[in-house]
RNA sequence: GACCUCGUAGCUCAGCUGGAUAGAGCACUGGUUUCCUAAACCAGGUGUCGUGGGUUCAAGUCUCACCGGGGUCACCA
């Protein structure tokens, strides 16, 4: 039932607007003993030459309907409170009907690839790979919930300048037995050092160069040296991956699309797009912007122009009706160019092309920078919060079944939750104390919050109850639970339009919220004539909780 | 200097398309377990919504300017 419909079928008898317009009008009051829509009379009042107050307290009275408890004049407003019953019966239906199906939208159709995650090849994965890989991973779920296809891409940074520099760092330092021995972080001790000798002697730079030159025209060693680094590499990642439950569709990283950026070029220079400046070869974007660069003056690739390929390439194979790159804030100007040039060249599906940006992780107010060795490890972040939902587990439930994996989901979850539960773009600076809270605002409370119904659930089986299909519960507390599960469809909505999966986080903390209040005062397992409607409200909740954290790659253990 | 982004309680942040007394969590104090998992619940309180204009019946929300933090400013990605 939709509820918001109902109040403008009741108003438009009484009130000379039209429609649309109404439909623009009516709220959601914020404080909850407003009721539960409200109808604002100001606009009426230059119409009717009377005061909004009046205005309201002359339409209130004729208006009647069993779908609402009452609709009374408050000042300038029309309040509309829900009949409780009415609405919690009919939610507690349409969810346990649609079981995780509850929510489904079909907004679109058609392929949306998600450029995320993509860690560099030879550097361990950091904080800033997580946030790119969780919030591509929720927004694949969340799409593929509103009706669309998602392409999850892992554009690995396997190609560059830096490979140059970390050969030449490896001619320099390095050697296979301690590569063989620990890959990653020993590519990444030889990176550092390079950044750290090169400042002193600024030759490596040139060196480095040299050897991504090289690579770049298929010298031997190179590509041996390269093809080694970049296995080893992506095994690492792939654990990581397995860890937060994360795959990909495609693992096409830069140096697939090595071979496809001569096209672009030609076309760039058929189309009189290219200049020469300084040497090299670019693309004017106006007067006030920086030239998008395409071609270096040393003849080599640049990120951009093999995102131009990887970009013509993707509409080619996928058709896409929207392409998403999960990358962060501080790379926006890289996507305006990129958009900006695919434009110029004629490409109007340029328009589909989101940057969904988000806030850059620091620690202790400073930036990390891999180049300068200043990172926060995941793969230590992950061990840590694993770790300290074990010990949880130890000192409050020590008897549980499959403590291990269980520990593994809650620690897990927490960092995840963590990392999705604010808005993309707020900066965060790194505190692992935060990151792996289980207590308040996170994510394993709202696992507890399921696990608790789920408790109910499974001893609710020892009793005998008789079925029913009319779900009546009256008190504030089940409306309050019901009132948020009847909000869960636009709750997607929202979420998928705006790429935020915070919206999601949110709407699973408040659910919880209010669940463990129901949880808290009224007693669910009591054998009346209400219990199968508890537990239905149980049953229910339980299953948008697992939805919302499924939507967010968080694991919902049944016990914890 | 230009552009992007953020600026709400001691801290971390909500506040959907402008609307009625601006809300959570953390931290702090106290309380709740013969009863469904106390990772929970309950009670305690603080705000020049960065500043100043503008639009509007109505601005934390829209607009402009300024201030402050972060980011970026072609041959890294």
């Amino acid at each position: 039932m939709n509820f918001k419909e109902e109040v403008i079928a009741l108003l438009q008898a009484h009130v000379d607007l039209p429609v649309a317009q109404l439909r623009d009008l009516i709220e959601r009051p914020k404080n909850a003993k407003m009721g539960d829509y409200a109808f604002p009379t100001f606009v009426l009042a230059k119409q009717l030459h009377k005061s909004p107050v009046l205005i309201a307290k002359e339409i209130a009275p004729k208006l009647v309907s069993p779908v609402f408890a009452n609709i009374t004049a408050v000042g300038p407003y029309v309040n509309f409170a829900i009949n409780h019953a009415v609405l919690t019966a009919d939610t507690l239906k349409q969810v346990l009907q649609l079981q995780a199906h509850y929510g489904d939208q079909t907004l679109g159709h058609g392929n949306i690839p998600i450029d995320m995650s993509s860690p560099n090849i030879a550097k361990p994965m950091s904080m800033g790979h997580l946030r790119s890989t969780v919030i591509g991973n929720s927004l694949a779920k969340v799409l593929a919930k509103v009706g669309y296809h998602p392409i999850k891409i892992n554009y690995l940074g396997d190609y560059g300048t830096q490979f140059g520099k970390l050969i030449a760092a490896y001619k320099h330092w390095g050697n296979e037995a301690d590569v063989k021995q620990d890959p990653i972080m020993n590519l990444f001790h030889y990176y550092v050092k390079f950044h750290q000798e090169a400042e002193k002697h600024p030759e490596l730079e040139d060196e480095g160069r040299l050897w991504f030159k090289k690579l770049e025209q298929g010298d031997a060693e190179a590509t041996r040296l390269w093809t080694w680094f970049r296995a080893v590499s992506l095994e690492d990642f792939k654990r990581i991956y397995y860890e937060l439950d994360v795959d990909f569709d495609s693992y096409n990283g830069e140096a697939f699309f090595n071979d496809k950026m001569a096209s672009v070029i030609t076309e760039l220079k058929d189309k009189g797009l290219l200049h020469e400046s300084q040497g090299a070869q670019v693309v004017d974007m106006g007067p006030d912007q920086n030239p998008a660069l395409i071609v270096k003056s040393d003849g080599t690739s640049i990120y951009l122009t093999r995102d131009l390929a990887a970009a013509k390439w993707r509409m080619q194979h996928y058709d896409f009706v929207k392409m998403l790159y999960v990358v962060g804030n501080e790379q926006g100007e890289h996507f305006v160019q990129l958009k900006a040039v695919l434009k110029k060249m004629g490409y109007d599906w340029s328009d589909n092309i989101h940057h969904v940006p988000f806030g850059l992780i620091t620690q202790g107010g400073k930036k990390l920078s891999t180049r300068k060795g200043n990172v926060v490890f995941l793969d230590q972040v992950l061990h840590d919060a694993v770790d300290l939902a074990l010990n949880q587990i130890e000192h409050k439930n020590p008897d549980l079944a499959g403590k291990a994996q269980v520990a593994h989901d809650v620690g897990v979850g927490a960092v995840i939750f963590h990392d999705l539960k604010n808005d993309r773009l707020d900066n965060f600076d790194f505190d692992l104390k935060e990151v792996v809270r289980f207590e308040g605002d996170t994510g394993p409370y709202v696992q507890y919050t399921n696990a608790r119904a789920q408790s109910v659930l499974r001893k609710a089986e020892q009793l005998t109850t008789a079925s029913a299909t009319d779900y009546q519960l009256t008190d504030e507390w089940s409306f309050q639970v019901a009132k948020d599960l009847a909000d869960f469809p636009q709750v997607i909505v929202r979420a998928s339009e705006k790429f935020e999966p915070s919206i999601v986080a949110k709407f699973a903390l408040n659910l919880a919220k209010k669940f463990n209040k129901y949880y808290a005062n009224v007693k669910i397992l009591t054998d009346d004539t209400e219990l199968p409607a508890r537990l239905a409200l149980v049953k229910a909740s339980s299953l948008v909780l697992n939805e919302a954290l499924r939507l967010l790659g968080v694991k919902a253990p049944k016990e914890m």
